[in-house]
RNA sequence: CGGGGUGUAGCGCAGCCUGGUAGCGCGCACGGUUCGGGACCGUGAGGUCCCGGGUUCAAAUCCCGGCACCCCGACCA
């Protein structure tokens, strides 16, 4: 294609708005504009690179044996009432002129469902069904150019199978194809366990791409056995410093102290021994005491998965009247209710507020003086251990590019998609769904390859495979065999980008950079006088000359080595 | 939803404090000299100063209200 008749609109400068690399480098190199905020236009650069991400993901889809369709975005809201999802509030609802609602869907699973109802017989078992729709969520806060936004392109597929055994085998084929999928795209990533403990223990695997820019952190361990999402992950604190045990809990005043490091500093222990306390209340309106060590973070994430229920911070109102202390002052000694307190706390002597305002308690030990539901509710930090190997974990952002999940009979049931076994019992069909987002996978494409000049795609990506550049001063004849050699590369099998406008090499070079194709030929007076021509790969930077004859033998050949 | 920031030419910004004819750089158009890493000279086009109200002889500038966008946090099937 010639870039003299194409709408490439390259910015010189960064706009004000982008701060993620991803988000400025997108905006600058013309693949994407924002319309309003979370609602980009991919520009024909960017809708090319979307393209190459679909592409793959089809194949890949293909090849486990999924079935490509179609579902409209409008959909009645009675099917999204009968799931329970209406109430949702990032759900787009909206009502056509006779008043009937309708809602923008996030995920396809109930009209998906809906069709999987004319299933009747367990012979029409298994099924993998999938598409690419658009997506809306009307998020509290789109941020970060493609990394969330409110209206994208997801392929979502669901899987339908008779029994566990079944559904585990489409998980595990959605599973191979996702590792396939983002190893084509030339990405970096990890797939992790995800949190599902509110969804009932179902199988839920999230897949992160390490990146400057996201909204994950991924924790994984140095020796590389472990890996898991910040919100899951668990990870072996440090042991503290305890202070000389103690025959009994013992009161020691502590007036204004509220919090652990002015706890520790005043009583001169380490904050590893103290303890902190967080009441909160469940949706059942029970008030629960999570406990912590002094010097961790509780996870909210782990606390709704081990009290199997959502929660909020409990009310200073609600604290007094279940404590009879002020909130810096709460401990597990002589609370009444249900207490979940942090692995980390099973052994050894603690600090522990006294239930009682100004007033601590020293030599706190769990089972002996007070009784508790143990679990792993603590946020890991950087500098504990792995789990498994007792390696030194470490922390990095990522960003969310696949996420799939064992749904079990979540949406059949509410939605009636049964099936009749050989027994001619009915039951209900066992669902899984998986989801990818091409834009994300472009963002975390960008945030992963790119230097200070632009974007690198990787190969699999890129709008175009080569770039040609014709310097517009080494006259006509240059000129022309720049037209041949795209001819001849497009010939070959190789999309070409002919930079052929009437612009000074400085800045064909520099929107060259930004572009980011994996390969750029330029066509200058060594062409006229000596036949030859510059290669030059751009994620390595590395550049070479080039007999104009065997440009295209010798990109044949390079092109096998890029990333 | 809470905190912070920004809205002035296509893009990046100054001007606002201290009210008085709306500016700079880039880009764009035309002419010329240039041409292997964002050249130079000349000429020119381009504005609802986010919107509404108020104060004032006079508002981009001061006051009140609203909207939009960005960043941090909360939220995230």
């Amino acid at each position: 294609m010639r870039a003299s008749a194409l709408f490439i609109p390259t910015l010189r400068a960064d706009p004000a708005e982008a701060e993620a690399v991803s988000h400025r480098l997108l905006l600058r190199g013309g693949f994407i504009r924002p319309v309003s905020a979370g609602l980009y236009t991919y520009l024909p650069l960017g809708w090319r690179v979307h393209q190459k991400a679909v592409q793959i993901v089809r194949e890949e889809m293909d090849a486990i044996g999924g079935q490509e369709m179609l579902c409209p975005v409008l959909t009645p809201a009675e099917l999204w009432q009968q799931t329970g999802r209406y109430e949702i509030p990032e759900v787009f609802k909206l009502k056509d002129r006779g008043g009937r609602a309708f809602v923008l869907p996030m995920t396809h699973e109930e009209t998906v469902t809906f069709h999987a109802r004319e299933i009747q017989s367990y012979r029409e078992l298994p099924q993998i069904l999938y598409h690419f729709q658009t997506k809306d969520r009307d998020e509290p806060r789109p941020r970060g150019g493609l990394l969330r936004v409110r209206e994208f392109i997801m392929k979502d597929s669901y899987s339908f199978d008779r029994d566990g055994e079944g559904l585990e085998r489409s998980f595990r084929l959605h599973a191979k194809a996702y590792e396939r999928i983002f190893e084509r795209c030339g990405l970096e990533f990890f797939a992790v366990q995800a949190e599902s403990g509110m969804m009932g223990g179902s199988a839920s695997i999230d897949y992160l791409a390490p990146a400057g820019a996201g909204e994950n952190t991924l924790v994984t361990c140095e020796r590389g056995d472990y890996a898991a999402d910040l919100e899951i992950a668990r990870g072996i604190p440090r042991a503290p410093a305890f202070p000389e045990r103690l025959a009994a809990p013992q009161e020691v005043a502590t007036p204004g102290i509220s919090t652990i490091e002015a706890l520790a500093g005043l009583l001169g222990i380490d904050p590893a021994a103290t303890s902190k306390a967080m009441p909160v209340v469940t949706d059942a309106g029970t008030l629960v005491l999570g406990l912590v060590r002094g010097d961790d973070r509780l996870e909210e994430a782990k606390l709704a998965a081990a009290l199997g229920s959502g929660h909020r911070p409990a009310t200073e109102e609600e604290i007094r009247a279940a404590f009879g202390a002020d909130p810096g002052s709460l401990g597990p000694v002589g609370f009444e209710g249900e207490i979940v307190a942090d692995e980390a706390l099973r052994e050894g002597q603690f600090v522990a507020g006294a239930n009682r305002t100004g007033w601590h308690l020293r030599g706190v030990e769990a089972g002996r003086d007070f009784e508790a539901r143990f679990a792993d509710i603590r946020e890991p930090k950087e500098g504990d251990t792995c789990p498994r190997c007792g390696g030194a974990l470490s922390f990095q952002i990522a960003i969310e590019v696949g996420h799939i999940f064992k749904l079990e009979t979540r949406y059949s049931v509410p939605l009636g998609a049964t099936y009749l076994d050989e027994h001619g019992a009915e039951r209900p069909i066992q669902m899984g769904s998986y989801g990818i987002g091409p834009g994300r996978i472009m963002a975390a494409a960008v945030e992963q390859r790119h230097d200070e000049h632009g974007i690198a795609w990787p190969r699999a990506l890129a709008p175009y495979d080569v770039h040609v550049v014709a310097i517009e001063s080494a006259g006509a004849e240059a000129a022309a065999l720049a037209e041949r050699i795209e001819r001849e590369l497009e010939r070959a099998g190789f999309s070409v980008l002919l930079d052929d406008r009437d612009r000074r090499p400085g800045e064909k070079f520099a929107d060259a950079d930004l572009i980011g194709c994996p390969l750029r030929v330029t066509v200058g007076k060594k062409a006229v006088q000596e036949g030859a021509v510059d290669l030059l790969a751009r994620a390595a930077r590395s550049e070479e000359a080039c007999r104009a004859d065997d440009v295209v033998t010798r990109i044949r050949t390079l092109w096998e080595t890029l990333p």
